[in-house]
DNA sequence: ACCTGAACACCGTTCAAGT
DNA sequence: ACCTGAACACCGTTCAAGT
């Protein structure tokens, strides 16, 4: 029986998950997943054309643990929860998180909330092609700010993740506090990030109040 | 003579641009930097302790390319210009553009505009940890617009791009009228980017409108 | 000081073969 | 239908050696 049919995409996408979170996307690789299984690596190729497709697969699996805002908020309300259940589901894997965008729309859960972000954008009176422009600023924002919350850089594999920061911490300290005493000052919160749910929060603030500003120009027009 | 003290790094890192702007960041092997030059791959472990090295030295390479803003500005102006400098640094080499983060405080450039942004910001009343988020986020925001341009995307392999576009276009119209309207109407400007420069302005503009909503609302507290 | 040559431990993937 | 085995063309990198 060994390892027979103990194989499906599931279990695999489940498996690579588990790489990516604990070691970084680069650590995923078709022959640690296949050792997961104590199978050999093209045991994987019958159930995925290619590491491609498991990678496009664990994006899936991604934006399918996201929650939906509710359609029945004000614009202002509804981009705000949108946000945040993007990062939110992004918060959960942020080492897969580059692979979100890409994917974000071959996923229903991505698809609906996409869909009803324009429909709340053109009733407040968006055009359509600014809507989906401004979606896509509030999806890359949200994917942005995941993978590159101060501390946790996901650019970064784990493994060196301390030395990094605290090379950039002591670099920033070596400045020259007359030129600048600003970047020196800041160096603790740029390295470290001291709030995660403030960080996500102000970030989130600034692009939803330039929102409201653009609809509030649209409505006096 | 042959190929013999024909190296050095700003050749290499030259080259490595070259091959990154043409094929993508994960097509720059050391083997295809050494084959430009005729040498053997281990000549560029001379110049460059291993390949992190050289790409470091390739994002040093962006930023050091970047222009400054006028430091009299009012902070409007200043963050407008600020972004507006980066993207255009960002958009001479958009496949180097993830780079640029880990490496803004490494090079002069990179730390002036921060330094500068830091003052903008604390002189209009942000708290130093707050300028320091509200910097971090200008840096990632313009990064992303940069790597995530609708059409001009980094991270699919310049090769593949035009399949790429095509299948998401089709993919697009191949959704139900009546479930996804406005997904399937905004389809053409979320394959690809009508016009660079209003993609570019109209996020930061919604980005500085967010920030002046903030700094206002410091002002009358 | 600067580069070569051979080798090592990894990759993703093909293709034919097993059960 | 599902997996193995051997092989191929790539990687980054070490280490000793050449000039």
């Amino acid at each position: 029986m060994k390892a027979k049919n103990s194989l499906n995409r599931e279990l695999v996408v489940e498996s690579a998950l588990r790489i990516v979170d604990a070691s970084g996307l680069e650590a995923l690789t078709v022959r640690k997943v296949a050792d997961e299984f104590g199978v050999t690596p093209m045991a994987l190729y019958w159930h995925f054309s290619n590491k491609e497709a498991l990678l496009d697969a664990v994006g899936d699996a991604v934006v399918a643990g996201m929650g939906l805002p509710d359609p029945d908020l004000g614009l202002e309300g509804y981009l705000r929860d949108a946000m945040t259940a993007l990062v939110d589901a992004m918060r959960e894997h942020p080492h897969a998180t580059p692979l979100v965008p890409h994917r974000l729309l071959m996923v229903e859960a991505g698809r609906d909330l996409t869909e009803m972000t324009l429909r709340k954008l053109v009733d407040e009176g968006f055009a359509i092609d600014k809507a989906a422009a401004v979606a896509h600023y509030a999806l890359m924002m949200s994917m942005t700010l995941v993978v590159g919350e101060p501390g946790k850089e996901t650019t970064v594999k784990p493994a060196d993740r301390d030395e990094a920061l605290a090379a950039k911490m002591s670099l920033l300290q070596s400045l020259p506090e007359d030129s600048y005493p600003l970047l020196r000052a800041a160096a603790p919160s740029m390295v470290n990030c001291a709030d995660s749910d403030d960080y996500y929060g102000s970030a989130i603030d600034i692009f939803v109040a330039g929102v409201m500003a653009e609809a509030r120009a649209l409505a006096t027009s």
